[in-house]
DNA sequence: CGATACAATGAGAGTTATTCTTATACGGGC
DNA sequence: GCCCGTATAAGAATAACTCTCATTGTATCG
């Protein structure tokens, strides 16, 4: 991941600055920011798709996965932590959009994979403003929105 | 539900086209249409809301717990049902929207109730738009898409 | 119609992701 | 260094879902 010594010194202030800003957000909810869940952050903060918890735990030891469950649980009701549902039989989690930014999911059919995929801004944008008709219209609340896109992956794919 | 005999005999030669198209996937699918399975059709058809297994099988008594799910899995491959899975730990179904017609879904993040909404066609049709080009562009395969709107429904609304 | 072959059913056992329990370890304030 | 509430870890418990298998339903062929 590290290329040089500039991006090594940018990725070390982005990861304080992460740290700093969930701090925060523990701290607004009582919670400690215990050595554990920073090593939970960790994981999250290092993958660039969704994780399982049993992927979390493998991928550092020192987690155990009682600790990963209950800890993702903490973090997801500071807003730190977004757990998603999956066709597959086990949930994923990743760190909350307000914390990296807002992103759609391509999900794969076929075998399940999850990748990350940013939506042209303006269209974003549309939605959003087509929600907000909503939410003056009818008696529910939006808050926020996600679009699934479903199809087949690359080596899924027929060629 | 039937307010006249007009809307009695439309409602009665809609479930028949259902049925009609329903078992056409199945045939080619080779799978029968048993009894059991109209039975568990007529159960979706019924309703305005996915629903969990649980209260199918609640809904029609004649249906026990392990025909429902194994008879939706039957359903959900031949493309008759679609399995949505919720942030509550449970799945929910619905008919596939080839059956019926495109919707999103509104979730209400405090109670986890789901509801069906339809986005404006032209919104829809800029969605649509842009996962082609996504098709183009990369080697991911989108074939459909499915929009979930997040927030608060009415009960759940600070007044 | 009756026989045959195989698919569908239902009751309950089995599986597995997730949560709960409980005893122990940590960590900040004095 | 001691206290006290919080965090942790190991495994037991839970619950949604799947599997097994004996039985029943059903389409087809004679």
């Amino acid at each position: 991941m590290v290329t040089s010594a500039v991006s090594a010194t940018e990725d070390a202030s982005a990861a304080a600055a992460l740290h700093t800003a969930i701090a925060r957000r523990l701290e607004a909810a009582r919670q400690r920011y215990s050595r554990g869940r920073r090593a939970l952050v960790d994981v999250l903060a290092g993958s660039e798709r969704p994780v399982t918890s049993a992927e979390i735990a493998m991928r550092d030891p020192v987690l155990s996965l009682s600790s990963v469950y209950r800890n993702l649980s903490v973090l997801e009701q500071a807003g730190v932590v977004r757990r998603l549902v999956t066709q597959e039989d086990n949930a994923r989690y990743e760190l909350s959009e307000e914390l990296t930014a807002h992103h759609d999911h391509l999900i794969c059919e076929q075998c399940g994979e999850v990748s990350d995929y940013t939506l042209g801004a303006q269209l974003e944008q549309a939605i959003t403003a087509a929600l907000d008709t909503l939410a003056k219209r009818s008696s529910f609340h939006p808050r926020r929105h996600h679009l699934e896109i479903v199809g087949l992956c690359d080596r899924c794919a027929p060629s």
